[in-house]
RNA sequence: GUGAUCGUAGUUCAGUUGGUAGAGCACCUGAUUGUGAUUCAGGUUGUCGUGGGUUCGAGCCCCAUCGGUCACCCCA
């Protein structure tokens, strides 16, 4: 019986063409973090399911993850995330570390999604998080590297929108102002969620099966509307928690000084379905409406270390997919041509007799650092221009003997310039080639 | 898991009220052309997603199933 030549449901093979596009993006998450100074990291494929049972969510656990029980009886699965895994290797070190600890790394995860665009069951994920950096300083230096990152590649702020929020703050609008058993914060955490996506009416029916007094309904919408640092500000004085929002209205008012203005939005619905998530919390969106869905998402977590039995350490970072970032540069043409490769030169000949002369100077060339291609066996010459072009080539080095020794012509395909080449002198083939 | 939609050569697709499959591109061979994509001649490829059913006859109609895409859910 034949086999199936596609690759698994929701997983991706990576041709040529698409892993240009990939190395393409991986390269410009590796600068951007570097650039920070972050450093790279990677942990293994497998974790054991209790890393993730402890704190990142029913959802991921129970319909998500890819698990099975190892031959020792162990409990493992594939990674859905990679927080877990840097907070799991993290606690091993970091008291001897100074701090704060960042670090990055593009590892690839596996959710058991159902796949659709923007989302499939393999996905490679920019993750980036700093442990132990003062209050509120973490923070700006998270969403400071992920601006850059997306204006890296050419992006406006009417491309997207860095949406955040605080759970500090609303688990104070939960516990100070409506005084919620935990059963009906839970509820609400999911109205919240879904403020935005279902209508008014509809809205407030779910909010009032939750909030059984017309005044708790009334605060609760009044959050719900707030949109800006003031309202926020107004809203916390009046109803008393004031103390518990300060630190978030303040790194607010640290963004708007940083310049940031223009991309980040506070946004009470945001909330975010990991557990683990304490302080602030962020999604970025791409603004085109053929992209309703996160590039990005992350926040803080203050306490993700404890699993472990270890001191609390304080991180923030964010996990930013390959997917739902080309679809972002995609839509905004924000991509180069990638379509062909990048060689310097095509090596050619037209007869049989030549084809070991051709590896011969295509290894000379490759000593003095040039990228050959060396076409492999003769070529009939009313093929070369067209091969040269399908293939990306711009530069052909034509190996010939016209009856009085091999003769080597160097064409340029941008220029439409020829060149004659002595053999005896191919250092100068360089000159033509690099400029 | 729920819903919508699609499934015909390597690829993009056509296939009229059911009468046992076609085009462009790509690819291969040969001839011609000697320096930017020429031209000519010839050639290969399909269990029409799969399995049933209706019919004298199914790519087309019916049922089931699988797969892709999109939306819900959730989020990268």
């Amino acid at each position: 019986m034949a086999l199936n030549k596609k690759p698994y449901k929701g997983c991706r093979d990576f041709f040529p063409k698409g892993m240009r596009v990939r190395n393409y993006l991986f390269h410009h998450m590796c600068d951007v973090a570097e650039k920070f100074g972050f450093e790279a990291y990677d942990g293994p494929l497998l974790e054991e399911v209790d890393l993730y049972k402890a704190k990142s969510g029913e959802e991921l656990i129970n319909d998500q993850i890819y698990s099975f029980t190892d031959r020792g009886d162990r409990n493992v699965a594939i990674r859905p995330e990679m927080t877990p895994t840097v907070a799991r290797m993290v606690a091993n070190i970091h008291k001897q570390e100074t701090k704060p600890i960042r670090w990055y790394s593009i590892p690839n995860l596996m959710r058991y999604e159902k796949p659709q665009r923007g989302r499939v069951r393999e996905h490679w994920q920019f993750n980036v998080d700093i442990f132990g950096a003062p209050e509120n300083l973490g923070e700006l230096e998270v969403v400071s590297l992920v601006i850059q990152f997306l204006k890296s590649f050419g992006a406006k702020s009417d491309m997207f929108a860095i949406l955040l929020n605080d759970r500090t703050l609303v688990d104070a609008v939960f516990n100070d102002i409506l005084n919620l058993e935990a059963e009906s914060a839970l509820k609400l955490y999911k109205v919240i969620d879904k403020a935005k996506k279902v209508s008014p009416g509809k809205l407030d029916i779910m909010i009032r099966e939750i909030l059984l007094t017309e005044e708790q309904f009334i605060i609760f919408k009044e959050y719900l509307a707030l949109n800006s640092i003031e309202s926020l500000t107004k809203f916390a004085t009046q109803n008393n928690i004031a103390q518990k929002s300060e630190s978030f209205i303040q790194f607010l008012t640290m963004c708007q000084e940083l310049e940031l203005s223009e991309f980040i939005e506070y946004d009470p619905t945001i909330v975010r379905g990991l557990d683990y998530y304490t302080g602030v919390v962020f999604e970025i969106f791409d603004k085109h409406p053929d992209n309703n869905r996160a590039i990005a998402g992350g926040g803080a977590y203050a306490n993700l270390l404890k699993i472990f039995n270890e001191e609390p350490l304080g991180g923030i970072g964010f996990g930013l997919g390959d997917v739902t970032l080309r679809d972002f540069l995609e839509t905004h043409k924000l991509l180069p041509d990638l379509s062909k490769a990048s060689h310097d030169v095509f090596v050619v000949n037209v007869e049989d007799e030549h084809n070991l002369y051709n590896m011969t100077i295509s290894n000379q060339l490759r000593e003095l650092g040039i990228k050959v291609e060396s076409h492999l066996g003769k070529i009939k010459f009313n093929k070369i221009f067209k091969l040269a072009q399908s293939k990306g080539h711009s530069k052909i080095l034509i190996i010939e003997d016209q009856g009085d020794g091999i003769e080597l012509e160097l064409k340029d395909l941008t220029t439409n310039k020829n060149t004659k080449i002595d053999i005896n002198k191919i250092n100068q083939i360089k000159d033509y080639i690099k400029g």
